[in-house]
Order: C-alpha cells, then structure tokens, then sequence
DNA sequence: ATAAATTATTGATATAGATCAATAAATATT
DNA sequence: AATATTTATTGATCTATATCAATAATTTAT
C-alpha cells in the first residue's frame, strides 16, 4: 500500500501535459450537448499562433480537438514561463468560469498546427451551474490540473537542471510521442523554455546526456537509450 | 479600462494567503447545512503541529476557522516548498474531492495556534454532486487559488531574491497584519522559506532594505517605512 | 543556387545566491 | 540565575547556471 513516505508519493516532475483522459462531455443531457452545439465554432491555428491571450476578455472556453497547445504566463518584459501543455481533449479557459476572473490569466499557443472548439463561456457557465454531475467534472479537471502544476512548481525549485531536462525528455516520450524514439518537434530554445533554463544551457546538458550513452541523437531524433538511467536523474534531481 | 498590456495585468507576486472571502457555504440548502453540521468535528491546533500529512487519506475537508496554517509540498530530502498561507474562513483539502486523488497532496501546518472544523469528505462530496450552485462556488475556490499560485510560481521564476523578500513583506503587511506595522510571528528560516531563499539571505536582505531605509526593525517588530519603494523592488525583482 | 535569417554549438566570463563556519544574541530549560 | 539550545548575524568561499561572444550548421526566402 502506497504511504506517507512510500517513494511514489514523493515523486515529482516537472512535466505537465494535461492528462484528462475523461470526457467532462459525457455528463451533460442530451439538451446541454445540443445548446453547447449550437454555440460552438470549430477554428484551426497554425503553428505558432496565439490562441488566447493573457489579458483578453474570455468569451468562450476552448476544448481541444488536434495539436499541441502551450499555456503560460508572459509579463512584460517577454519573460514567459510555461505552466502546461495542453493535448486534445482538454479544456483551456476554465479558469475564467468565474464571472469576476473574466480575463484569461494566461496565454495559449499553438506548438503544432492545432484545431479547437469554442464554447461560448456564458453557455458552458450556466450549464456548470444547472448540472452539479459536470460541475463536479470540471472540478476534477481543476484538480487534476493543480496537482501537476504544483509538482511542476516543486521541481523547478527544489531540482537542479540537469533533472528538469531529463524530466522533460521523459515527459516527450511518456505522454506526447509514448515512444523512445520520436522526432523532437522543439528548438533548444522551446526546450529551455519547457525546463526552466536557457538554451545554451540545453545545448550542453543533452550532449552530457550523449556522452554519457543515456540519448542518442540522429538528426531531429532522440533515441533514449537509457530510459531508467535517465529517470534516477530526473528524480535525484 | 484594463487591457492586456497595462501594467496591473502583467504583475504577479509571490505572495499567496489565500483571499476567499465569499463564504462558500451561503450557496447550500439549511438541510445541506445541518447534515454538514452533524458530520464534522471542531478541532484546535498548537502553533507547529501538523494538520494534513502528505500521502494520508483524506478523509474530510478542513474548514480554517481561526490561526493561520501553511501548505507546502515535501519530499524525502526534507525539503520543503510553501504553496500558500491560509488564513480563517477558507477550506484545505479541496483537491481530494475527487475520488481518485484520495490522498492529501501537500501538508498542511499550523504556523499559529489554530482550530478548523473537519468536515467528513463523502459528505461534502455528496453536497457538491448534488448542488450545482454549492459546486461552482467550489470551482470559484479552485479558480482563485490556482490563479494565485501560478503567480507565485512566476515570482519564484523570474523575480529574483530581493524582488520576493519585498513581496512577502509587502503581503504579510497587506494581508495578514493589515498594517504597515507588524510584529513578525516568523523566524529568519520561516520568512525564507515563504520566500524561496536561504535564511543567511534572508538575514542580508532584510539588513540591506533596513540600511536603505525601506523597512526599520525593533525587536521583532518590522515597521515599512517606505512601502511603495519596497513596491517597486517588488516589481522589477 | 545563393543569400539571408534563424538556430545550434562551443568557449570564456560573470554572478546571484547557496553553503560552510564561526560567533553573537535570544529563548528555553534546569 | 546559570546553562543549554535555538536562532540570528557576519564573513569567506563555492557553484550552478546565466550571459556574452563568436562560429557553425541549418532553414527559409529570393
């Protein structure tokens, strides 16, 4: 049985690709569906394009269809810290339920070429408030969220970068391209930015990474060769 | 009118007592209230003892009714991350609503003498499920909370170690002593851990913003004497 | 195909803040 | 009141990682 002080429940990692494999949708009346329907548009982005901004008024939730979508706090002097990556079937905007948090506290964009729906905030609201099943949903989705940003949070101060990048790397593999061998679809910069270092930084720690046989590198793929090696870096920090 | 590129949107800070103060509870029947009533326990804490452990079973949700109580994340290294400082009138435990995070996710402790109302968590859980109104209100809760702690995850990111000492200072002041005049009920490794910085640092910082004039120290007592200098160290890190 | 622009790599240097160590002050204990 | 323990302060040193600068490689545009 998992305890206070079993190594599991201690484990925390810097990787936050929302992993809500529930569909919130499938709580709501067949009249909830056709109201949402009807007040929904489909858009497509392109790689690069913002999808919401911080600071603008939230009209609409956004629930993933396609692509890669990141999530992060900007302020003024073009600093950026990315709070998540947000694969299909999630939701983006929740955070603007709340009539009086009617702005979007943070900005969305598209790493890959991307398509969402639109769901008009006012719709999704009333229906959130008319149906405490979906409310209920939409408070695991907070939850959920929550835990694995704090966890982010935690690994950013208490890990050293050297685990942050092997933290991510892993991440890549587990939950985007589930695979040890994938195309990585991110500059050094994007990279940096995921692990909360620059990317001079980046640079040198995956040749470490290299030489010392845990990666293989063949032109814009990454073989992670030593996947359990990488892993006691990535928790040792 | 508040547009995305004014000053007040971009700032964050690391500060995070959390500010509800909406009482959750308006939003529920006189029956929800009184079986609420009949499953929970009032229950006092001495300054230092642990209110929620990490990795225990949650089994109610805590309501803060007096003292003021810290929820940090820890590890096997025994280090520590504060999330946030809760004050009276707001829940702890939110996060284990949902049947499958049945485990408390950080602990919590009382930072004084404190006392909280448990309130047993299928109860409020059924609440929840069967009150739409009762569980946007929750999701208020979960909204302003996040939106908290991701600033401070911004702060503890981009600001650097003066830019946060200034921040906590600033929101001990405003928030929890609502003076610009305090005795500080915190030692040197407490402020630097709210802070994210070693005590040692704490001790120069606090000796540089003094010899500057900021703040004046007398005892334990810490007066800010130029509050909107400190505001703006706070500002640009 | 060539030029321009972006991205990646490498090395040198700088620095914020941690850690270590030694004392001083304050608090708790006997 | 005297002693032990904890907390605060100060100085010296160390280190992880950023920043700066220069070049190489790759991608994009012409």
């Amino acid at each position: 049985m998992d305890n206070a002080f079993s190594e599991e429940s201690h484990t925390h990692n810097s990787c936050t690709v929302s992993q809500y494999h529930i569909n919130v949708f499938d709580h709501i009346t067949d009249d909830e569906a056709k109201e949402i329907e009807r007040n929904q548009v489909k858009v497509s982005f392109k790689k690069g394009e913002i999808i919401a901004k911080q600071g603008s008024f939230a009209s609409h939730i956004i629930y993933v269809t396609s692509g890669l979508i990141k999530i992060y706090i900007e302020s003024c002097n073009n600093e950026i810290l990315i709070l998540k990556i947000v694969p299909p079937g999630n939701l983006i905007g929740i955070n603007s339920l709340f009539e009086k948090n009617n702005v979007f506290p943070f900005s969305a964009m598209a790493y890959q070429d991307a398509s969402a729906k639109l769901i008009d905030i006012n719709v999704f609201r009333k229906i959130v408030k008319q149906n405490a099943e979906f409310a209920f949903q939409i408070i695991n989705v907070f939850s959920t969220n929550a835990l694995q940003i704090y966890g982010r949070f935690y690994c950013f101060e208490k890990k050293q970068s050297y685990g942050r990048l092997a933290d991510i790397i892993l991440c890549l593999a587990d939950n985007i391209y589930k695979s040890n061998e994938f195309e990585l679809f991110l500059t050094r910069k994007e990279l940096a930015e995921l692990a909360g270092m620059s990317p001079e930084s980046v640079v040198r720690m995956l040749k470490k990474f290299k030489d010392e046989g845990l990666i293989k590198e063949k032109g814009k793929t990454i073989i992670i060769s030593e996947p359990e090696k990488l892993r006691q870096i990535s928790i040792l920090g």
